[in-house]
DNA sequence: CTGAAAGCGCTTACAG
DNA sequence: CTGAAAGCGCTTACAG
């Protein structure tokens, strides 16, 4: 491995000027010369160890994601890993597998390696989470919820939750359950929910149940058992498509099928959701550009260029197998 | 953020006894107090550059993966990272996005960063790799295909094809059609055809047909339609979990009831089989131990101590709802 | 435009 | 056991 002395000797120059060359210093024409020759001679590349201990500071984003085998995760991780790459930076991920302790940790520890800075697939922020971010000093960027804090990047789930409300009503339902998750999750648990009760208001005669339930299938089946037995909906609508897949599950476990005996939707768009028989109708996020734009806006921060404190990503409904048409009436 | 002299300073010692005492070597009762009273008050950590510089290795692994979005390549690498943490190693993901240009980029890309060794989630091992493994002289171990150049740690494909066989003859099938992937891809397209070809060459009466198709579920469902058309085999054993949901699909468009017309099986053991409705029958893989045990070999291996060649994970025939019992025989 | 020098924070022989 | 000194490969004022 050749160093910065070495070619400084093979093109007859100082260290400093090879420097400045690599750099984008102005450096005379054929000094210029020289140095290119003596470096695709020797096929040198800098020491990024020894840059990042002078500047002080990484062309490395860290990314911290929740986990790493979900959908959602794992596309938006693709978006930023890519576009980072091409604007010459990389991407570190931290997978904290849903410890929010992790979380915090992983902060610190990105800014002790002195990462440019953190990108955040956030679900929920806490105070922790702001002292951390305030005492590492170091640009962030949320994906997936906002904060008045920071900087970030969410899917549109207000008005997604509102399309969603209008398009199952349409469809001519009127008995619905609406199978939520905590309100702790800003954008998952209130907004898509939020975003469906304004489209219930602006319609008649409709009786609407709220639950609420968790992330994982087997607690979305075990939920929608229940519910299946004392409201007897003729629709789901889940607030994301693990849930509906577990609402799924436990209709055919009670011999219900889907859609005629009831209709199921979901939020989210993985890609499971038009592998499964029926297809499910849902609401899909681009997860993928949200990391990419998550990505050019991460390193504006870092450049202290002016980014605008919340971009929403788009969304669109899928219609599939899952909702039948009861009415074909138009709202 | 402290230094080394800082701490020094307050412990009142040389810098180069703080160093010794975090590298572990020996230093004094007295001492030892003093400067663990300085690391407490400060909160001091290393600057991981300044030790990388020097030592001019780091105790990063970086990670090769074609992809992503795949449950196979998300669980190896959870069980990597999650083990690398508790060694006090790093993970480092390149993303190739399935491109053998950038596979090899990313080799020579680590040994530029001094990554302590390289783990590559493998598909096919080529000219290329081998060169570059070479010239870079970095530790490597490969995850899902074996060669006699590297360490390895595979799935046990063989068997797990022989075993499946097995299972879909007991089950009374004799007309089956097996749809496998290119041969160039030794663990799937080879050995899982192999194990299986055994199985069948133990039986009697039996019309097996060999098929080959992509990854990808589509070209899996457009193969399938085909098959279906001029075979028309009872069951189709498939060579991954993928392919048999494209024949799921394919056997839905033919308005053919699974598993009562036509059976299928898969290998790899996704999670998603065991949501879709029917269960899919597969032969699951550990991907997640797999990691685990490369991570710790990888760290034998930079620690030059004797690891064993090649490692075989092991796997477990899932029944599922996708296979009927055609006959109840045993073989 | 160019170069000499100091310094980033750590480690590693080498003396004592 | 402990410390002074050199050096890892780079960058950054500062002179010229």
């Amino acid at each position: 491995m050749s160093t910065i002395l070495d070619i400084a000797r093979l093109a007859g120059v100082a260290k400093s000027t090879v420097s400045r060359y690599l750099n984008g210093g102005s450096v005379g024409e054929a000094t210029r010369k020289k140095i290119e020759q003596a470096i695709r001679e020797t096929g040198y590349t800098p020491n990024p160890f020894a840059q990042s201990l002078k500047a002080k500071k990484t062309n490395i984003i860290g990314t911290i994601v929740p986990r790493l085998d979900s959908y959602a995760a794992s596309q938006t991780l693709i978006g930023i890993d890519e576009q980072l790459k091409q604007m010459n930076y990389q991407m570190l991920i931290s997978n904290t597998s849903q410890s929010r302790e992790r979380e915090i940790e992983s902060i610190y520890s990105f800014a002790k390696q002195k990462m440019a800075g953190i990108i955040l697939l956030a679900t929920e922020i806490t105070d922790e989470h702001i002292e951390a971010f305030e005492t590492v000093n170091v640009p962030v960027l949320l994906i997936g919820q906002e904060h008045e804090n920071f900087h970030s990047i969410i899917h549109d789930d207000f008005h997604a939750g509102y399309e969603m409300g209008r398009y199952v009503l349409e469809k001519g339902y009127r008995r619905i359950a609406y199978l939520g998750v905590t309100e702790r999750d800003i954008a998952v648990g209130v907004k898509r929910k939020q975003g469906f009760k304004k489209a219930i208001q602006e319609v008649e005669n409709c009786e609407v149940r709220f639950y609420e339930t968790l992330f994982k299938i087997p607690a979305a089946q075990a939920s929608a058992r229940e519910i299946i037995k004392e409201f007897g909906p003729s629709i789901f609508v889940c607030a994301t498509d693990n849930i509906a897949l577990g609402v799924m599950k436990a209709s055919y476990a009670e011999g219900l099928s889907i859609p005629k005996d009831l209709a199921v939707t979901g939020f989210g768009g993985y890609d499971v959701t038009e592998i499964i028989h029926p297809a499910l109708t849902t609401a899909k996020f681009f997860y993928k550009e949200a990391g990419e734009k998550a990505a050019r806006q991460m390193v504006e921060l870092v450049k202290e260029l002016p980014v605008e404190k919340v971009s929403i990503s788009k969304y669109e409904i899928i219609e599939r197998e899952s909702v039948d048409n009861v009415s074909g009436q138009t709202l």
